[in-house]
RNA sequence: GGCUGUAUAGUUCAGUGGUAGAACGCGAGUCUCAUGAGCUCGAGGUCCUGGGUUCGACUCCCAGUACAGCCA
């Protein structure tokens, strides 16, 4: 059986989850659910991000233990995506024990393999974030969130990772593989970073500055730094190195990240395996930022409403189909509760709900009779494929919905309300059934409702599917 | 500062070296099985600006402007 194994980034439990997390589940979902459909083995992994200095910063804020702090967070990230009917396998948390144990497994083996050494890091830290900060994060030589600290220049011991090894294999998989990073521009982005060279990369943090963190086995000083072993989660979520699910599912088929994380997951991961021999992902997906009502989502501004409200009022249906129905996969789009509204209005409630009504109405009162299903004919069921292969959701639900306006088209023409043909009704039902199959990825719970109402020995008009706002 | 991407109908976006399309919105007509839904028809664009190549560019090249992302 075909496997696909689906994976999203693993959201830094610093904040709330907000509606750019959610995008992001989101489309992994459907993703998971369309190749569900096909018949092929999938596996859906998500989880948090939990260690490193800002989750210790914050946890010590709010006068917490690190521990107790991402607790408190890391459900709520669960909670949110069950509440969307994102179906992941497993949510995974970096402060998982397998997980744990896992990461220093794989980091004995990469010290085997040559690829760590130990170093001197030379950084800038800032005495206020009690932490190094890059150049970026500098106004005037100080720290930006700390104007009235020092920044001094330290160094301290470190171990390193030799990226730098790597520089030209990575170079070779963009080149032989063109679709392991996308979309394209992506792809070139990362590429032109790379030529300008590869550094190794400090792996390790001193436990006397920052405890929160894996042990790092090679010495007990140090913790692993955050970024490496959050990395790992896509395959120790699934049991590397023995477990059948990592033989079985392993390399993972598409893994969804935003560009923030570009870097990471397209240069520094492939490194990381390629030194045991692992093969990478087969895609990197990367997925454009939304804005909030035409204003950039911020943390700290909370101009955003949460993911869980937005369900609570609209359903996870109509989110989920707006942010693949108005959103070019790749591109930034801006989330407006307006435009959602209009497209609920308009697409699942006139079109959709309006058909699925009438339909159900007319068969309730007339019945159906078996017979050759011309209609299904005209439904571009390979184009659907090839936009969902190539990530393009809103061309397929466009394609989709291009096959409903022919059923409706379809009853206006027949007239089965007049003719009382009950071939021309049997069409109509499987038509509305096939439907709702295409749709299930994208509107899981609405889909369902459908189908069993259309399955159903006797066919009733039943309750309104989509009520207008 | 460097790199990359985007700029086309009210909106979200397709697209082609020979004067542009879809969906939704909008306007008109019409049916009535249906969630005031459906169906038919229609209006709307100097395709960011300035050069260049060409018989001819929205489409290719160069420069610029605006917006966005990345720079370990």
């Amino acid at each position: 059986m075909k496997k696909f194994y689906v994976t999203t980034a693993i959201d830094y439990v610093n904040s709330e989850p907000h509606i750019g997390h959610a995008y992001q589940k989101i489309i992994a979902d459907v993703l998971a659910r369309w190749h569900k459909n096909k018949g092929e083995d999938v596996f859906f992994l998500t989880g948090t991000d939990e260690h490193g200095q800002k989750v210790a910063n914050s946890a010590k804020e709010k006068g917490k233990s690190p521990k107790a702090f991402v607790d408190g967070l890391a459900p709520k990230f669960e909670k949110a995506w069950n509440l969307l009917d994102v179906g992941f396998d497993r949510f995974i948390r970096t402060t998982d024990k397998d997980h744990e144990e896992k990461v220093k497994e794989f980091v004995d083996l990469v010290n085997k393999k040559g690829d760590i050494y130990k170093g001197e890091y030379k950084g800038l830290y800032c005495e206020g974030c009690e932490a190094y900060i890059t150049e970026k994060d500098l106004v005037d030589g100080k720290c930006k969130f700390h104007p009235n600290k020092e920044v001094k220049e330290l160094s301290e011991e470190a171990y390193f990772f030799r990226l730098s090894k790597y520089e030209k294999k990575l170079l070779e998989l963009y080149d032989k593989h063109p679709e392991y990073i996308l979309p394209s521009f992506r792809r070139k982005e990362i590429i032109n970073r790379v030529k300008e060279g590869l550094r190794d990369l400090n792996m390790t943090r001193l436990k006397e500055s920052m405890d929160w963190g894996i042990d790092f086995p090679l010495d007990d000083k140090n913790v692993i730094y955050v970024w490496f072993e959050a990395l790992l989660n896509y395959i120790t979520g699934i049991g590397w190195p023995d477990d059948k699910k990592f033989k079985k599912f392993w390399p993972a088929d598409v893994e969804l990240l935003g560009i923030d994380n570009g870097w990471f997951h397209c240069v520094i991961w492939p490194a990381m395996l390629m030194s045991l021999g692992i093969k990478p992902a087969k895609t990197i997906l990367i997925n454009g930022f939304l804005t909030f009502n035409g204003q950039k989502i911020s943390k700290s501004l909370g101009n955003s409403i949460s993911p869980n409200e937005l369900v609570k009022k609209y359903g996870a249906d109509t989110i989920r189909y707006y942010v693949c129905r108005n959103f070019v996969f790749g591109q930034d789009g801006d989330f407006s509760e307006k435009e959602l509204v209009s497209r609920y209005n308009n697409e699942l409630a006139d079109k959709l709900g309006n058909l699925v009504s009438r339909v159900a109405g007319l068969i309730e009162r007339n019945g159906v009779e078996r017979c050759e299903v011309k209609l299904l004919k005209k439904l571009k069921e390979k184009e659907i494929d090839k936009k969902m292969e190539s990530f393009e959701f809103d061309k397929a639900l466009n394609e989709i919905f291009a096959f409903i306006d022919v059923c409706n088209e379809y009853v206006q023409n027949k007239k089965p309300w007049e003719t009382k043909d009950k071939k021309i009704l049997y069409e109509l039902k499987e038509s509305i059934l096939k439907i709702s199959e295409l749709l299930w990825p994208f509107i899981p719970s609405s889909a369902e409702k459908i189908k069993k109402q259309f399955s159903a020995k006797k066919i009733v008009k039943g309750e309104v599917l989509f009520r207008k706002i």
